[in-house]
DNA sequence: GCTAACTTGTGAACGAATTCACAAGCCTCG
DNA sequence: CGAGGCTTGTGAATTCGTTCACAAGTTAGC
């Protein structure tokens, strides 16, 4: 495998690879703020948490990007993980769920920073729509499909009530959407084109509350 | 392994899971309702998206509680995961930032119905302090060791500034709590008998940028 | 009470992810 | 320019988690 590896050759990426590159990717936007050149696989190891091996492990599969003796060049890592993460470009980002987690995410600056562009909120609730919202007017749900026709959103954040998380998720799939990031504490089934990956926070708090009974 | 095992005698239970278990639990709990009397590792499986070796497994790590030909009692089932996971006590939590998603989580009433209660709201801003917040009214930070000191609680949900994250898990440890559930987007660093868990939203929406860009 | 149909519980086999360990390359200094 | 000190990249070994496959137990029907 060289540095000209595509992806498209490579077999498939565990999720907890790619989380890490998210990680790596963070120390070293930071690192490059404060000037550095080199880090070497160690240091990025140190501040993830893992080992030196597995940062390396996790690079080996994209191409080969240091060099022996040094490291890695800071801003040339940064580009190729941002590359490989497919940052580079403008996400085109809809909320669907105007509660109180849709508003907290629609005013993360974080997203923005990394390229997630929201462009359009939706809710069911009569009393919610048309007002404005951080620069977004809260749109009926029911202009969904139109819209996204139009708009073509390349992810969808779902921030509805359980109930209604699985029939929105279909309506999201047929409206083409290829990735949601789901907030609602239930299981959803979609199609294997379909990416959905869930933020569960009960799931976590319940992990904790075992944790803390088995002498964590 | 017999119904009687305590979980000190237990080799490390993965990650993996302790989650499952909590989807379980969900499942069940709406089987319970429905009024259902048993259920089988297969039905189970489907619901959770996995298999039934798999819902067997994980429930074999804690003793056997099905019968051969039948299935698993769902009060029962539900019951003895509850116990396992420590859900049969009020766990008291504190939220440590008061911002949009620290006002989010304190009016999800997610939390108060599977005992999660939360006790305490704190924020460094002078004008955010003393206002009151869906029943808590929001404490200075200040007095974070010595309310801790008194009401003992068992979990902190972080929802600062990442650049104010570490040295607030590091009043928070020695406050002496010793599960914490994280929101900031950074990597931090805990003694081991503390458990930390991160929700990190920008992480899964990288997650979700790769798996566009790579042909998910 | 015997047979047929089910479903659990669990060792064994398998597969995936992590860690080890070291050859190969790079840099510095004398 | 050669030696010494670093650090990468990667097969091999290991560890960890999942899936297989089947004996053993349960129920229902006849």
């Amino acid at each position: 495998m060289n540095e000209f590896t595509s992806l498209a050759t490579v077999k498939r990426i565990a999720d907890s690879t790619v989380r890490r590159l998210s990680l790596y990717l963070r120390f070293l936007e930071d690192f490059e703020q404060r000037g550095l050149e080199t880090i070497s696989s160690d240091e990025l190891a140190r501040r993830g948490g893992t080992t030196s091996a597995q940062v390396r492990k996790d690079l080996s599969f994209f191409g080969s990007f240091g060099k022996r003796g040094l490291g890695y060049s800071v801003p040339e890592l940064s580009r190729r993980i941002r590359e490989i993460m497919g940052l580079g470009r403008e996400w085109r980002v809809i909320i669907v769920g105007a509660g109180k987690i849709g508003a907290a995410l629609a005013q993360y600056q974080g997203f923005v920073q990394r390229g997630f562009h929201i462009v359009a909120v939706y809710d069911t609730a009569p009393e919610k729509i048309g007002r404005s919202w951080n620069s977004q007017t809260i749109r009926d749900i029911r202009q969904l499909e139109r819209d996204a026709a139009q708009e073509k959103p390349d992810i969808a954040v779902l921030t509805v009530p359980s109930e209604a998380a699985q029939s929105m998720l279909d309506r999201i799939v047929k409206a083409g959407i290829k990735a949601v990031l789901n907030f609602a504490p239930v299981q959803l089934q979609a199609p294997a084109d379909v990416t959905v990956k869930s933020v569960n926070m009960a799931m976590e708090l319940e992990s904790l509350s075992f944790s803390l009974t088995n002498h964590g």
